[in-house]
DNA sequence: CTCCAGTGCTACGATATTCGAAGCATAGCG
DNA sequence: CGCTATGCTTCGAATATCGTAGCACTGGAG
């Protein structure tokens, strides 16, 4: 049973993207890719470095993310397989943006009081 | 050398790249910054890319992205900022990875029918 | 054998988030 | 006025996630 045959929550159209977008827009998804960045780490590990998530999310991602062949167990713990890492090193030019995003948002922030919202 | 050496691991530091996953966590999240890839599209417009999402969390992650100034609502629909836009950029290495990774995904599928949590 | 500590993982009630359908207020048209 | 279309809200129900406790297993010590 592999991603592929259930419906993919939000699309039909099974296009890989769309695919990959649902995977990773669970809750703590590409939390959990992003500190298996480093070395491999226990459940208990995982869950720790992941702020005490519930051993029961944890468990469920940990087990769509190995269904999706991004993430196995190994001896030493969980680890990102070649597949995983590549699409870190994919986060890695986000993780960029992000650091220039936040500043102008601080910027902006400063300049414009209240945006009217409503 | 990257980014990821940096020390994340402890929980929420209010780090960007934290801010920004746990926003594009969220169901739809990334799924509407997509479909606003194109051309401006209306409130109702964008539901129906979405697969007819409900209207409330539409409305919520509208409000989400466009004050995390990524989204912006001009005379001919919501659209995204320029901000919005270098991020999407950001997914298009994103949109190619997936294709091949659903490619190896079936082949691998069809060759271990099963393995995984039971 | 028992006790202790660690592992991956599950059960289950409580809470947060999302769904789905209906409705409100506004605007353009005839 | 009625018709259509817009952005958006409301609210009960379904689903996802949380938080705590616990199970089955392993390894070391006595």
């Amino acid at each position: 049973m592999t991603l592929f045959d259930r419906p993919v929550r939000g699309s039909r159209s099974g296009r890989p993207i769309m695919v990959l977008l649902d995977l990773l827009g669970r809750r703590w998804t590409m939390r959990v890719l992003w500190e298996l960045r480093g070395e491999a780490l226990s459940f208990r590990a995982l869950q720790a470095a992941c702020s005490g998530m519930s051993p029961s999310v944890l468990n469920r991602r940990l087990g769509e993310l190995r269904d999706a062949g991004l993430v196995e167990a190994s001896a030493a713990g969980y680890t990102l397989t070649p597949g995983g890492r590549e699409l870190l090193v994919l986060f890695e030019p986000l993780n960029r943006w992000a650091e220039h995003w936040a500043q102008e948002r601080r910027a902006e922030g400063r300049r414009t009081k209240s945006h009217g919202s409503g």
